[in-house]
RNA sequence: GAGGGUAUAGCUCAGCUGGUAGAGCAGCGGCCUUUUAAGCCGUUGGUCGAAGGUUCGAAUCCUUCUACCCUCACCA
């Protein structure tokens, strides 16, 4: 870094601004590697970070990466006058430079700008760590890799200069969220904003955080979902609303959560979940024609395939295909001795809700590798969806599975006012004897509803995991460009 | 929240059973006008994550702490 402030120095004594204000570009790497024929022989302007340098007495080499890519920089004293020459001298790996030249092939073939003039767009002060390539075919080997977890996540940036892959996975991120945001546009959705600082937190089981308004002096939440405002717009008059919400979760931290996440959620008016099963089915589809190019996909050495039509299967259903037991209606007694004969640990607290969720997660989960939507939940872990129309105590919902993973969540929402205040109330009860993840009552939501909301089908796709299964990435924490790190000591 | 692992130069790592720290790359000084993980010669650089302890002596053994990673628990 001394060395750096150096240059610094001596470039401003030669008169060189490190920093001046624009450059005008005219192409991009990609454009002069992508039709060499095109550019050979002509001048062109790119700019871009330093990557590697190579440097001889009289003629140097050097590779340029901007937005596009990675193309090769030749400069010779002859060309660029013995004070540029001099003067390029002073630059870094890491530094961001600007030039001018003309493309042409080198001896080995690469394609090449032979500077005329090149201009500092930005001094680095700080060194990069240097990562080598060697490209031998197709195959791209990197030596030296920028690869600590702790410095990649806390300093992303660096992470993003230095590792290609990792910008492109964002790329697709941003690719994934704006396709799934056209499909819904197409079909006449309309995008919506919802409160996330909320005075009744709602639409999940989870713990939230709270904050504290000073001028209302009142106590307000971070939102865990946005389930219960976007039905009172359904109940407003819209056909059909979305949200890409940042919710946010205060609980434990691994490489499936991070306390502040995305999801996508939707509603349906006149529609139940038959209806958002075909849109997820073809959601997904869409979305991976449009990133991947392809139905087929590999998510940690599985091979999985999205081609429809994916299978639903009643949650009961799957559980004894599994194991063999038909948990349907069975009494708590006997699904305490069905988990024992399972060998799954069980608490004396459990209701019949919870053992088929935790046989379910235990025995099927992790087989559902191929894509699958699990349909009709137990009616207690589900406070927000409606009744089954056939099968009492169950609900009509249903989870898309992929990779062993739960993709979303959806239902046909509850719109019969008296039977959701019931269900408050049962999750009332729960918060009482200490479940403070019991979601509380929301006097306003049961008004709207007594307003009357049409039949509606819902939908909640967590983005963060639908990103690591496009992009194959095994932590939610590279799919998130700043995911949540305790203070670093920040020393220098 | 519980268990396991990791922490050595800017980056990637080595350092055996305790003897006072090393390589490659980067940096710095030279040589080199088609190189490409450029090469050659020379050279700088580290309170070995932090604090304490054992010892004549600790990067190495012990304790505590901190951060990160993995697994489990809770959850999306």
């Amino acid at each position: 870094m001394q060395a750096r402030r150096e240059k610094l120095q001596r470039l401003r004594e030669a008169n060189v601004d490190p920093y001046p204000h624009s450059f005008t570009r005219k192409q991009l790497a990609a454009d002069i590697l992508s039709d060499f024929d095109a550019y050979e022989g002509k001048e062109v302007a790119v700019a871009g970070r330093l990557m590697s340098l190579r440097r001889m007495g009289k003629a140097s080499f050097a590779h340029l990466e901007d937005s596009s890519g990675r193309i090769q920089l030749y400069i010779r004293r002859d060309t660029v006058g013995e004070q540029n020459y001099e003067i390029f001298k002073l630059v870094d790996i890491g530094d961001i430079v600007g030039v001018t030249g003309s493309v042409l092939k080198t001896r080995t073939g690469e394609i090449t700008i032979e500077v005329s003039e090149f201009r500092i767009l930005s001094k680095t002060l700080r060194p990069l760590p240097v990562v080598k390539e060697k490209v031998e075919g197709d195959k791209r080997l990197v030596f030296d890799a920028f690869a600590d977890k702790e410095q990649r996540y806390r300093q992303r940036y660096v992470d993003l200069i230095v590792n290609r892959e990792v910008r492109e996975v964002f790329v697709k991120r941003s690719k994934i969220i704006g396709s799934m945001r056209n499909y819904l546009l197409s079909r006449g959705y309309l995008e919506v904003e919802t409160p996330i600082l909320q005075p009744l937190y709602g639409g999940a089981t989870a713990r939230p955080f709270t904050t504290h308004h000073n001028t209302l002096d009142m106590t307000l939440y971070l939102r865990i979902a946005n389930e219960l405002y976007l039905k009172r717009l359904i109940v407003g008059g819209y056909d059909g609303v979305f949200e890409f919400a940042k919710d946010f979760r205060n609980e434990g931290m691994d490489r499936f959560h991070n306390p502040e996440f995305t999801m996508m959620e939707l509603y349906v008016a006149y529609e139940d979940y038959h209806f958002m099963m075909d849109l997820v089915e073809d959601m997904f589809c869409t979305i991976a024609k449009a990133v991947n190019g392809s139905y087929q996909l590999t998510f940690q050495g599985k091979e999985i395939d999205l081609t429809p039509p994916w299978p639903r299967i009643p949650l009961l259903e799957a559980i004894e295909k599994e194991t063999g037991f038909d948990l349907y209606e069975k009494p708590v007694e006997e699904l305490r001795k069905i988990a024992d004969e399972l060998h799954i640990s069980w608490d004396k607290s459990w209701g019949q809700g919870k053992f088929i969720d935790e046989i379910f997660s235990e025995k099927v989960e992790p087989k559902l590798i191929q894509p699958v939507f699990i349909t009709d939940h137990p009616l207690s872990l589900s406070p927000l969806a409606k009744k089954h129309r056939d099968k009492p105590g169950l609900v009509e919902r249903f989870e898309p599975f992929i990779a062993g993973k739960e993709m979303g969540n959806a239902f046909t929402e509850l719109n019969d006012p008296i039977d959701q205040r019931e269900r408050f109330m049962a999750q009332v009860a729960l918060r009482e004897m200490g479940d403070d993840e019991a979601q509380p009552l929301d006097e306003d939501f049961l008004r709207a509803l007594e307003y009357g909301m049409p039949p509606t089908t819902g939908l909640g796709v967590g983005i963060d995991r639908l990103v690591m299964l496009f992009t194959d990435q095994a932590s939610i924490r590279d799919v998130l460009f700043f995911p949540q790190m305790r203070p670093e000591q920040y020393r220098d």
